[in-house]
DNA sequence: GCGAGGCACTGACATTTGTCACATCGGTTC
DNA sequence: GAACCGATGTGACAAATGTCAGTGCCTCGC
């Protein structure tokens, strides 16, 4: 019997690829393959894949928003994050979505079929090194608007901007961005961007 | 008569599924996967491919340092960067380091494959779209002291430490930030950055 | 049920950045 | 050799950024 997948990474060429490499064991049928989150739960609905392919990063909606929709809208197909970053808040909020696999495209592509395979199977899989990892970098310290001011600063926004865009006032937002400088023990905002985004703490 | 192909991605399930990718067409061999740039010398000095693949991000040496190496050591075999940034200023040093090939990762399948013929054909391939931007980006209107500031401010330093770490007055600093941003219609040192580095100046 | 502590939020103040208008010292180019 | 350009520097000023000391509102533990 085979397992009906439904692949969603925003580069084609990954995507078909990743397609090549599953269909080569006859297990593994692909049975949709999109190119933006907005789009998944919709072919979701139409194919009822076994087990769900996304990538994090995609235009429209991410993968991980992607996942929270599935949970409730398509029960019955399984969730596999499969994506670039390893990054440790990923994981975490992979799993809060109802994700039950996390696959890092470092990892061989024998390790997707099993991933697959196991959670075919009922089980959870997570890359080892991964978990340990999100259990040393810790829950992030930032609280929900700090989170939300760094993120906005993102693109070099100023202050004002930052307030106009969050409904803030501008002292609340350098307030934000000051407690979230001495969370990250960093100098500026350029920095804290930079420590927070690289724990996954964004 | 098939093609030889060397592919270089750090990425292992993305290299192992370009692989499938491509083997399921007869005329394509890949005879050399490998995950790191400066392991891409040794395995086309051993496997002579006709064509090398390579990303741009990976460990050891970047695709683009390796296409200058393998131009000089390995002129037979012909490059093409695989990558997934669309970003003109690679694409202008890709070109400089002697690749004659670009494609992003966005691209579908058929687009590799028919890049990897004509290349072999001898001419050059390149997506349209992406050499209409670098033509636009034009060259970098730098200066290389404005170039070297931009990049010491990277990290989120602040003037001083800028000024400290390449001997400068930070009146010096300010005033290449400065003439950075105003070149690059940026409101602050983080847009400027963002925006030179989109552009390929850095 | 009340105090401690966390979080959202704010305005006043100090510090850092960014702008401008210069000036000096090589090189290049015409 | 005059005119120009880039690298470097100064000082003064305006604007943005970062720090601090709070105020209210919850929730949790005792």
């Amino acid at each position: 019997m085979t397992t009906r997948l439904l692949l969603a990474d925003d580069q084609e060429l990954v995507r078909d690829a990743l397609r090549a490499l599953l269909e080569l064991q006859d297990e593994f049928e692909v049975v949709a393959s999109v190119g933006r989150g907005d789009l998944v739960v919709d072919a979701a609905l139409q194919t009822h894949p076994d087990v769900a392919l996304l990538d994090i990063e995609m235009p429209g909606l991410d993968g991980l928003a992607v996942a929270a929709v599935l949970a409730s809208q398509a029960p019955d197909t399984r969730v596999i994050i499969l994506t670039t970053f390893g990054r440790s808040g990923y994981l975490r909020r992979a799993m809060e979505a109802g994700a039950v696999g996390f696959v890092v495209k470092d990892a061989p592509a024998e390790a997707l079929a099993d991933a697959i395979r196991r959670v075919m199977n009922g089980e959870h899989v997570i890359d080892p090194a991964l978990a340990a990892a999100t259990l040393a970098a810790g829950e992030s310290p930032l609280t929900a608007r700090e989170r939300d001011v760094l993120i906005a600063a993102r693109s070099g926004a100023s202050v004002a901007d930052i307030a106009r865009k969050l409904y803030l006032s501008e002292g609340t937002v350098r307030n934000y961005l000051s407690t979230a400088m001495s969370k990250t023990s960093a100098r500026n905002r350029m920095e804290a961007l930079r420590i927070a985004d690289d724990r996954g703490w964004l």
